[in-house]
DNA sequence: AATATTGTTCAGCA
DNA sequence: GTGCTGAACAATAT
């Protein structure tokens, strides 16, 4: 589920299996998932190196290689595996490299919206696809968020869901930080007061804390988290109202038909 | 068999 | 220029 969370687990588990060993082989499993990068260009920027830093934006993760960094975004359905015989290699395995221990790291994506890439600058890369700041940032700070408001129009779930506002927020998430603002996903941004807006704030960066402390296993959140109730007709566990799916911008969106308003 | 699915991008329209 | 909608991408699960 990769969302900002689920990313940032990803990066942690990179950076503590596969850093610092030497590449002996790269395989694209994929060529369609390629982005600017062609598939002899990627092998030649990878073979004898080794992954040395990482770093991540929004759902997008950077992984270091000599001058390089390695762009994996993961989609609706991607993850990583680290593993070491390639018959334990997941499933929809798109992108592999084996180190020199033997061991793989492989990425895999069932459905294909991934992105598979390679960048010599990381800040040019983000620019390019207009990602905006990352709440995990230091500068995302209370004031960075309300200034960010200023001048925006439209759905609060449009706003939240949009990569160049905000970068990592998905449907799920978006979802999940109304529910426990107590706002409706389609209020306007424009008609939201600012001290409710320091509400939003605080409780966007307690669910990603939160859930990124859970490894984003879902069934170790908090058991009143709006994600364990994601079909219509549940019972809200806050307040014990109804849950109701509508569509926004052709996304299912789920929230309490009593504790976050009818619009 | 029809419908749904965590993301991004783009065309068309208001 | 801004914002909304639906479609497309691909491969499943129910």
């Amino acid at each position: 589920m990769p969302e900002l969370p689920d990313v940032e687990v990803f990066k942690k588990y990179l950076r503590k299996t596969s850093l610092n060993k030497k590449i002996v082989k790269t395989e694209v499993l994929a060529n369609d998932m390629l982005g600017g990068i062609s598939e002899t260009q990627l092998k030649r920027r990878l073979k004898n190196q080794s992954f040395s830093d990482t770093h991540r934006v929004g759902k997008y993760l950077f992984v270091k290689c000599a001058n390089n960094w390695l762009v994996l975004h993961f989609g609706m359905t991607g993850f990583l595996s680290y593993h070491r015989s390639p018959e334990a290699a997941p499933r929809f395995t798109r992108l592999f490299v084996e180190f020199d221990n033997g061991f793989r790291l492989s990425y895999s994506c069932m459905r294909k919206l991934g992105i598979i890439d390679l960048t010599d600058d990381l800040d040019a890369y983000t620019k390019k696809k207009e990602l905006g700041k990352d709440p995990l940032d230091k500068d995302f700070t209370e004031g960075y968020f309300l200034n960010l408001i200023k001048g925006k129009r439209g759905s609060l779930k449009s706003f939240f869901m949009n990569q160049k506002y905000i970068a990592g927020l998905g449907n799920i998430y978006a979802d999940e930080i109304f529910f426990h603002t107590n706002l409706h996903p389609k209020d306007k941004v424009e008609k939201v007061s600012e001290e409710k807006w320091k509400e939003v704030y605080k409780n966007m960066m307690r669910i990603l804390d939160t859930t990124i402390k859970a490894k984003a296993e879902i069934e170790k959140y908090p058991k009143d988290y709006l994600i364990h109730y994601r079909k219509a007709d549940e019972t809200c566990p806050k307040c014990g109202g109804r849950i109701r799916q509508i569509k926004i911008n052709s996304r299912s969106t789920y929230f309490c038909e009593s504790h976050q308003g009818s619009n």
